[in-house]
DNA sequence: ACACTAATTAGGGAAACAACTAATTAGTGT
DNA sequence: ACACTAATTAGTTGTTTCCCTAATTAGTGT
């Protein structure tokens, strides 16, 4: 859905949160609540616009939704945020 | 002000493209200006925003502010994304 | 002091965000 | 079909974002 989805993504501090625990291996939403305060309907807006970004997928496993990582989307943030700077040109 | 906040100035569109155009040396905010079609006063808040974050810094020369990229925090927030990926750890 | 240019701050309105509780969908098991 | 668990969607509220125009601040030159 485009880069800029990508970075609107990533500039809330939950979804970030949510990133670095799916790093370790993938989680149900269940799982994933259970490391934070807020309420699971909240954290599942949060999941929405993750997996709208694409920057994690989703795979049903009996009644869980099990998250995972795509590493290749934060990699293309990576890239924009490289291009910023002045390695390259 | 945080790697929060820095992830802030980052999700507009509008901010990056600053940066990039910042990245090939400084520029004050009316140069910066005649790159975007959006009012001055509406970009100088997101200069604002930037300086808050302290991706860029500002130095006056004359009646103009000389806008530069300050790359050791775009280098943090380049850590910070990294660090969700599963490189180390 | 006055005019001129550069840029920001102030004020206001529409749209988007983030949080909550309540209601709904989806799947499993009896 | 019914109950139970997992998770999302719907509806509401308060806050923040982003854009605009108008007004203000800062510096230079006459």
């Amino acid at each position: 859905m485009g880069i800029n989805t990508v970075f609107e993504a990533l500039s809330h501090p939950v979804r970030r949160r949510v990133l670095a625990l799916l790093k370790t291996g993938p989680m149900s939403a269940g799982e994933l609540a259970g490391h934070f305060e807020i309420s699971r309907p909240t954290l599942s807006v949060h999941f929405a616009k993750l997996k709208d970004a694409e920057l994690v997928v989703v795979e049903r496993q009996g009644t869980s939704l099990i998250y995972h990582l795509n590493a290749s989307i934060l990699e293309a943030a990576l890239a924009g945020l490289l291009s910023l700077k002045d390695d390259d040109q």
